[in-house]
DNA sequence: TCGGTTCGTCAACACCGTTGACAAACGGAA
DNA sequence: TTCCGTTTGTCAACGGTGTTGACGAACCGA
């Protein structure tokens, strides 16, 4: 009975998604998504509380393709290590709800795959429940922090990224020797590279923790 | 020579703080700062050269109370966690703002530093350049990134806090064994203690790994 | 055929950051 | 003293954002 509809929240969560990987997640708006669907922005509201309520809805999607199944001749620790990257990657294809909700777990469908996988693979990495809980507890301060942090600059195009990057090495190159000296001379080597290899660094640093302790 | 300047950045940087702390960062903004300081909001753009580069003048304002001086008879390990957790404690005193700020580094004064004292301290510790700057990534990528995720709960009252932690606690606890196993026999342990005991936590296994690698 | 319901459209509202033209207020030079 | 150049705040506007309420088209059941 009614109007019979041509928006459901799937098509409209889908189109998103290709809207953010074809313009990247900063030109995510509802007139560019009303405009990408053929329909005026204000119809979206018929679907989505809010622009947040989108936000999440299109953040939970991108979280599906995490791969937490486990893997034949995987050690705990590459594991570990992958699933840690995966999570990464999915919170960065949406940053908006990287930076803003994941002061909270969610605690469902997508998220509890991902806890349940990584507790499986800590546990099979010998660690109890309590030290278990702490090195979680770590891994996800780590992996969800860097990716809040990370995700602005993500959600530039790479050659921007790249000139970003730049203006702040030359800032940093151009301080006074005489009153930073530590920085000025580590100051070359800053920003060199991607922030996932700089994510990933510390990550194995955490995880070499991790096994010192153990 | 020419007309004397009503305004200056200290002043726009005092009042925007004083902004800050009264109505949350979210509200500040060009021209709500300009009707606090009676003035039209395009002037600000004399003083800063966009909104981001004021946010930057308002961020680095907040990192002042950090000590960074040395310390006699203090190790590099014990230097590097403490300024680590004085960055952390700093962020989280305006966790709004820290929302704002931490997607690039300021490279201002009470920053930069910071960023010396850190370095400083890496190069005693005997992290030669490219080696002390992939520990710097680290440390800065959990330190900035954990105050970004635990901005929020922070805010919060202590009773809340720990009502917001039982809660998700009483969530994983709650699920069902057969499907997620792992997670429902860590549950009892998880969100105990403060977010600051995690993020020391979380430090500590990052410092571990440091020397470890060392 | 009629009423009720759904849902996309349209026009507006209240914000946001930013810019360019303009005027007021000064110091120095003529 | 007059005039000029410079600095600096004011003003109006532009293009962008999320959001809302009135409206009408399109359907279903009675």
């Amino acid at each position: 009975m009614g109007r019979p509809p041509t928006l459901s929240r799937e098509r409209i969560v889908d189109t998103a998604v290709e809207l953010v990987a074809r313009d990247g997640a900063e030109h995510l708006t509802v007139r560019s998504l009303g405009e990408a669907l053929g329909c005026d922005p204000s119809a979206l509201y018929r679907h989505f509380r809010n622009v947040d309520d989108l936000h999440r809805a299109v953040g939970d999607h991108f979280l599906s393709d995490v791969d937490v199944a486990p893997r034949a001749r995987e050690s705990w620790r590459t594991a570990v290590r992958r699933l840690c990257i995966g999570l990464r990657a999915a919170q960065l294809r949406q940053p908006r709800l990287a930076a803003l909700v994941h002061a909270a777990p969610t605690r469902l469908g997508n998220e509890l795959a991902f806890t349940e996988a990584l507790f499986r693979e800590l546990r099979r990495g010998g660690f109890r429940a309590p030290t278990a809980v702490r090195a979680y507890h770590s891994l996800i301060e780590l992996t969800v922090g860097s990716a809040a942090i990370d995700a602005a600059i993500a959600g530039l195009a790479p050659a921007e990224r790249e000139a970003e990057y730049q203006r702040w090495r030359a800032d940093y190159v151009a301080l006074d020797p005489a009153r930073f000296p530590a920085v000025r001379s580590a100051a070359p080597h800053l920003y060199r590279g991607s922030a996932d290899e700089r994510f990933e660094d510390a990550l194995d640093l955490m995880l070499a923790g991790l096994v010192a302790r153990r």
